[in-house]
DNA sequence: GTGAAAGCGCTAACAG
DNA sequence: CTGTTAGCGCTTTCAC
């Protein structure tokens, strides 16, 4: 840095002042200390800068799978609306084990974040917790009711009610739904389920499954085994939905026109032509700046309450739905 | 620190001791030292230390897309590899344009990462060079002939050679490749295309496109609407292959028994029982690993010229491609 | 193992 | 705008 004001011909001071943008340097000064920098090689130290200042100007990002497309766009969306008030992204991928996550958070932490926003964390509610005592936390993706801690969620309730009320509305009566497990919204799915078939006065029948393709696949092959394939089903998530399109195109059914099906999320494999899923969509990238959002008024200090976001799915109708069949196929 | 040291009854220097885990300490005082910065919730501060020690123990990742679920296995295996050495990940995602590409290099270079590793860049090749003059610098994916730059591709010739030797072995003479425009690697699986068709005495035809999934649509419906539907495709990426697959089957083709077709990546989406594409592999993590490799060895000064590793790929036989029909169908 | 001193590269505060 | 001083939290070195 003394060596950039020795050549621009300023004062130490003045270099700080033109790195950090203040607008308070004649556009001159400014721009002598500028090529100084280019002309040296100069680049300001980040770490130094943020012993200096108490503050990194960086938000830490957790995101549990790296592989699920559906956090990418997440994350997508948590980066656009930091990088547009000057926050820095730290990502933190993390791959399946829940020590990981762990690590991830302490190393975010240690590297003093001002804030950090984890994607469909696993995690123990207790180390959250803990985190958020000295950072602000949002979490996205997670069902979550704690003190300090700021939540956006889809609400999975409704979406999965949307789901039914689509298929009851094509006319189908018999509809299964393969739900997704100990997964994150799974519960709640199961339960938006329920509640509107019951509500509509039908039977609801769940099968028990995961968020994966094989998931899907055993849970129509078991369907087809015991000769108990309704008209309908759905699915807790688009990718158990592909492996139970796949079971059922292998089993000779054509959809719609044999039988229906609906995943969730809307994930970039239902939008494929060759898939082209029914399923529910949930804005991930606004749900992604909304957690940006709720860490940036926690860092201003403009407000200290738990912040939770609820945001409204949307069905997304595709070729895998359609009216009830008149007569049932043989299985 | 001073506080931990006091509440442990240590020096200021010890704690400094414990906390970079050195081995000459012992564990009676360890544990006393760890207890108290346990009770005082004291965590070191990175950017403290990285300042003082001249070293981050990280190292910078440019993701180009973090939506390609092939990046994210490469880095899978970056990270795998970095933290079993000690060292500690920087991701930095970056989406679609060049500039957020080169923006992520400069706040690596701030953040004085100890190394850079690029998965899949698209910045200029100035850029690249600009800041290997300051950091070791690993390239996976990308075509590149720069001193001071480490590279890991995959020999994209011999995998496109891969799949005519595929298609040919099945008795298909008229094959078309579908290519990857100015995509990565894109050039040389065009170029092993025409290589081994020429070596085989048969046409290559080759019809121009990009890396993704409409591009395949589109190709196709070329091909149909000129009535010159080959028996066989080999489309330059599974993205493309998808949509050249839904295309063909829309066109009510069987696959493999009507056409084959072969795709490049062996992405998730290929590994779909519903799309189960015959496609060429490459070895990602593995692809990943040996990134972090190549700047671990600059890192320890064990080598000072450029490496470059080309990984051999290889052909993931699945549903898509079969022997050659014995008529054509019509078109 | 301790204690002291110096310094990493920067920001902050203030008098001039 | 300059110049100075102090300090961020840690490592490093070196004598003890």
């Amino acid at each position: 840095m003394e060596d950039v004001a020795a050549r621009a011909g300023v004062s130490r001071a003045l270099v700080s002042l033109v790195m950090r943008g203040s607008p308070k340097v004649s556009d001159q000064r400014r721009e002598a200390v500028l090529a100084a920098a280019e002309e040296l090689g100069y680049r300001p130290h980040a770490a130094a800068r943020s012993l200096a200042q108490r503050r990194s100007n960086t938000v830490g990002v957790v995101v549990n799978d790296l592989h699920n497309t559906f956090f990418a766009d997440v994350a997508d969306g948590v980066h656009e609306h930091a990088s547009a008030h000057g926050f820095r992204l730290l990502l933190n991928a993390v791959w399946r084990r829940d020590e990981d996550e762990e690590e991830a958070i302490e190393s975010l932490l240690e590297h003093r974040a001002d804030a950090i926003v984890l994607l469909g964390p696993r995690v123990d509610e207790a180390v959250l917790v803990e985190a958020a005592a000295s950072v602000p936390i949002a979490v996205v993706g997670r069902h979550l009711d704690l003190e300090d801690i700021d939540v956006v969620i889809n609400d999975d309730v409704c979406g999965a009610e949307l789901a039914v009320e689509h298929l009851v509305g094509l006319g189908h009566r018999d509809i299964v739904h393969v739900d997704g497990g100990r997964g994150a919204g799974a519960r709640f799915r199961r339960e938006g389920f329920e509640r509107r078939m019951v509500g509509h006065g039908l039977e609801p029948r769940v099968l028990a499954a995961d968020y994966d393709e094989a998931s899907g696949v055993n849970a129509v092959a078991q369907l087809i085994e015991h000769d108990a394939l309704p008209t309908a089903i759905f699915c807790a998530n688009d990718l158990s939905a592909v492996g139970a399109l796949d079971r059922l195109e292998g089993h000779g059914l054509t959809l719609p026109d044999d039988i229906s099906l609906v995943g969730y999320d809307n994930t970039s494999i239902a939008g494929l032509r060759h898939v082209s899923l029914t399923t529910i969509h949930q804005p991930r990238r606004e749900m992604g700046a909304r957690a940006m959002q709720m860490v940036l008024e926690r860092i201003q200090g403009s407000r200290s309450e738990a912040a939770r976001d609820v945001i409204e799915p949307e069905l997304i109708e595709r070729s895998t739905s359609g009216p009830v069949p008149t007569k049932r196929v043989p299985s």
